[in-house]
This record gives structure tokens, C-alpha cells and sequence, in this order.
DNA sequence: TCTGGGGTCCTAGGACCC
DNA sequence: TCTGGGGTCCTAGGACCC
């Protein structure tokens, strides 16, 4: 059996964590930016307030109802995620992070356990450590254990626990559940579905095999085959690594000077470095993007982007932040208002790959690499971008939005001491 | 008139997830 | 005035190989 473990309005939450004054009153997450809305609490969801909206747009609603705004604190969801974490794992044989806010968990040989009242231990530990409020569903299978928790989250609130492991109560509730809520399910499935006149789950699982090999692919066939109780999708107890890593972002405000295009991307560039180094990997392409802001239909409008094929794979802060720079400088024109750039790198290899190359083993290699991992530990010590490259300049002219953002509470500050290199 | 039977690799686009 | 930022996988079609 499988547990999906997942935090209620995880941002939302951790917010109120520390505002307490905060609980049963509606709140709710911006993106970056303050942009979107991107989590509310349950008082916020009661208000209306749709996930996705754009803030400009409900700002009559939050003053009506009296929503508390925040800013997103990645650093803040980011650790409380961690911590919420390490409860969730000592209570399972295996399991496997799935998201910021969700954990799967393989009860594999617990055999003998009671297990809806053990989610309920789960569930009060987890709370009593972090205060953050978790929903569990159990079930023979990913799907059938994602889907479980959906419907603990909404019907058995108070409980907030839901075990699905006899046929007769999965059936139950796979025929009142909607199709587009399923796990694998989206938006064009959906409508793709209900043209078809499929509109429960247990309705899809009476399809014939062929019919949604042919409509949805084999990810389609697998989830059904987990409907059924048959499991198809493995647990991956460690994260495989990345195959491309994007650092992109909008600026606060528009620009037209290359100099704060080119302070963005050296920003952007070093981040994917750092992402890099830190599955111990190098990359052999990098790519850079520019745009202008799609919602100005007054505005002329400009999209490039440029790929660089590197010679030697690398995961040199330096290098990569040139590469990145050079396609910039190729694709920037002048007289346009940019609104967003950033940077791709692929052709991702381990760092200890092999590699035959004339040029491999330079002095000057090793002693990147010393500078590299010290400045990544020093960062790691002090706060990130307290050691970085000059290139990167202050953020002044391009940064984020971030009006409402709350104190990083357990993490340190960044930009306390800055040194350039 | 008739026109083989395998493969690989790459890319663009579309679907999905949080 | 204002509209997020990451990822994965699959498929079809074309180019090319023998």
C-alpha cells in the first residue's frame, strides 16, 4: 500500500506558521513578481478568490474581504518543506518526494498495521513539528493514493485521512469522482474525454485497452491500470538528474539597456551553474532568451533566443555566464522593451564522464574547480549571492517585485555581505 | 503492371505535473 | 500600472543509414 502525503494550501500554510493571528482568516500567495495568485487558504478559496488570478485584478475583492496578501518566500516554503519532509520519511520503509508540499510513502511489509489509524498518528506528528495541516490517502496504487487524498481533502476534512483497499469502496468512489481530477488527467484530456462521453473515473477504467493506448498514449494506459489496481508507476526514492535546467524570470520593471539584460542573464547563468554543480554534473549547450511583454498590445513586440553548442562540457560559473552573454549580445536589439529573459542549458553529462578531449586536463580546470566549490560553500554558509561575479551588478534596475514579502524566519538573509570575483 | 524491409536520430509540438 | 517558473514524457514525421 501508498500513502500520498500532501500539505493543505502548503504556501498559505507556512505562512501562517508564523501569524498565527492569521489562522481561520483568508490568505493568500503571490507569484514572483506579485503576479498571479499561486495558493490561498480555504478562507480565501470560500472568498472567491481563483488560483491563477492576476492580483490586479481581485484587488477590489481583497480589500472587501479582508484577504492578507503575501509575497512568495521560496526560501521560507523551501525549508518548512524540508522539515515537513524529514517527519514524513521516518514513518515509511521508503518513500519518494514528489513535490515541495507532497510525499509518497511505501508501507511495503507493514502488513499487520492498522493503517488509516497510523496516518492519523502521521498526520498529528507532523503538525505537533511543523504546524503544517496535511491530507493522507491510501491506497494499492500511486493514482489510486493521489486520488484518495483529493477526496480526504474535501469530504473527510476533519479526518483528513481516506484508506481505499477493498474493491467495493474504491468502486464506490471512482464513480463519483470527475475524470479531469485524476492524476495524469488535464485540461485537454478532460475535454477530450467528456466529448467522449466519459466522465468518471470509473468510467474511463471501463474503457477497453486499445481504445486509450490509441487516445492517450501509454501514460494513459498505465493510469488506468492503476485505477484498476495494478501498479505501474514505480516508486523513485532518489530525484534522477536533471536533463535541461531553465533559470528564467520577469523583471520588476521593463528595460531596453543591454547593460541590465546582460546583469539578468549573468544572474541567470550562475544560478544554472550552481544547479548544475550541485548534481554534480556539467553541461555541453546553453541557450539564452529575451522577450518583451506579451500583454502590451501597445508595445512592439520581440522574442529571440540563441543556442551555443560549448566546446568542452563545463560547469564553470564563468564560462557559462560568457557563453551567455555572447548569445545575448547577438540576439539584443535595441528600441525594444524587454520584460524577460533566460537561460537553458542541456546536453547534461556527470561531471566524472570520461571525457577524451585534447584539451581535457588544464591546470587552470582544477583550479576553477577550487574556486567553484569554495564559493559555493561560502554561499552555502553566508547566504546565496553573497559571493558572486561582477557581471551580476546589484538586481537594482530588474529585480522582483516582491512588496509583501515576509521575513525569511529560518533561513539567513541574503545579499548581507557582498563580494564581487 | 510491378516498386523491400529493416533501422536510428532529430525536431517540433503537444500532453502532463507541481 | 499590473499577468510565474520551473520540469517530464510521448508521438509523428522527416532525414538518413544499410
Amino acid at each position: 500500500m501508498y500513502a500520498l502525503c500532501d500539505c493543505n494550501n502548503f504556501y498559505a500554510s507556512c505562512e501562517r506558521v508564523f501569524k498565527p493571528s492569521l489562522n481561520g482568516k483568508p490568505v493568500v500567495v503571490l507569484s514572483n513578481n506579485d503576479g498571479c495568485v499561486i495558493a490561498r487558504s480555504q478562507e480565501a478559496k470560500d472568498a472567491g478568490v481563483a488560483m491563477g488570478a492576476p492580483a490586479f485584478e481581485i484587488k477590489e475583492l481583497i480589500k472587501q474581504k479582508g484577504i492578507h496578501v503575501f509575497s512568495s518566500n521560496y526560501a521560507l516554503y523551501g525549508d518548512m518543506s524540508n522539515r515537513v519532509m524529514s517527519v514524513l520519511g521516518s514513518f515509511a520503509p521508503s518513500f519518494e518526494v514528489y513535490s515541495v508540499d507532497e510525499i509518497f510513502l511505501d508501507f511495503k511489509g507493514m502488513h499487520n498495521t492498522n493503517l488509516t489509524e497510523y496516518c492519523k498518528k502521521i498526520r498529528k506528528s507532523v503538525r505537533q513539528n511543523t504546524k503544517i495541516p496535511i491530507s493522507i490517502g491510501i491506497a494499492p496504487t500511486k493514482t489510486l493514493a493521489k486520488m484518495a487524498n483529493k477526496i480526504a481533502k474535501k469530504k473527510y476534512k476533519e479526518i483528513g485521512v481516506l484508506e481505499l483497499s477493498d474493491t467495493a469502496t474504491i468502486e464506490k468512489h471512482l464513480n463519483e469522482f470527475p475524470v479531469g481530477d485524476l492524476w495524469g488527467i488535464g485540461y485537454r484530456y478532460a475535454k477530450f474525454l467528456e466529448k467522449n462521453n466519459i466522465r468518471t473515473a470509473f468510467e474511463l477504467m471501463q474503457m477497453n485497452d486499445a481504445w486509450i493506448r490509441k487516445n492517450l498514449s501509454v501514460q494513459g494506459l498505465k493510469l488506468v491500470y492503476e485505477l484498476r489496481g495494478i501498479p505501474c508507476i514505480p516508486m523513485e526514492e532518489t530525484a534522477p538528474d536533471k536533463k535541461g535546467i531553465c533559470v528564467s524570470r520577469s523583471f520588476g520593471q521593463m528595460t531596453n539597456e543591454l547593460q541590465v539584460l546582460e546583469e539578468s542573464v549573468a544572474t541567470f547563468a550562475n544560478r544554472a551553474a550552481q544547479k548544475l554543480r550541485k548534481q554534480n554534473s556539467n553541461c555541453a549547450a546553453i541557450s539564452v532568451f529575451i522577450h518583451t511583454n506579451q500583454f502590451r498590445a501597445d508595445l512592439k513586440q520581440y522574442y529571440n533566443s540563441r543556442y551555443i553548442q560549448i566546446p568542452i562540457p563545463t560547469n564553470d560559473s564563468g564560462e557559462l555566464i560568457k557563453w551567455a552573454l555572447t548569445g545575448l549580445k547577438q540576439i539584443y536589439k535595441p528600441g525594444y522593451m524587454y520584460k524577460k529573459a533566460g537561460v537553458f542549458i542541456f546536453e547534461i553529462s556527470p561531471e566524472d564522464a570520461v571525457q577524451t578531449n585534447l584539451f581535457a586536463a588544464l591546470p587552470e580546470d582544477d583550479r576553477k574547480k577550487k574556486l567553484n566549490s569554495t564559493v559555493d560553500k561560502l554561499n552555502k554558509i553566508m547566504g546565496r549571492n553573497v559571493v558572486k561575479y561582477a557581471a551580476m551588478g546589484d538586481g537594482k534596475k530588474w529585480k522582483l517585485r516582491q512588496e509583501m514579502l515576509s521575513p525569511c524566519y529560518t533561513t539567513r538573509l541574503d545579499d548581507v555581505f557582498i563580494i564581487t570575483i
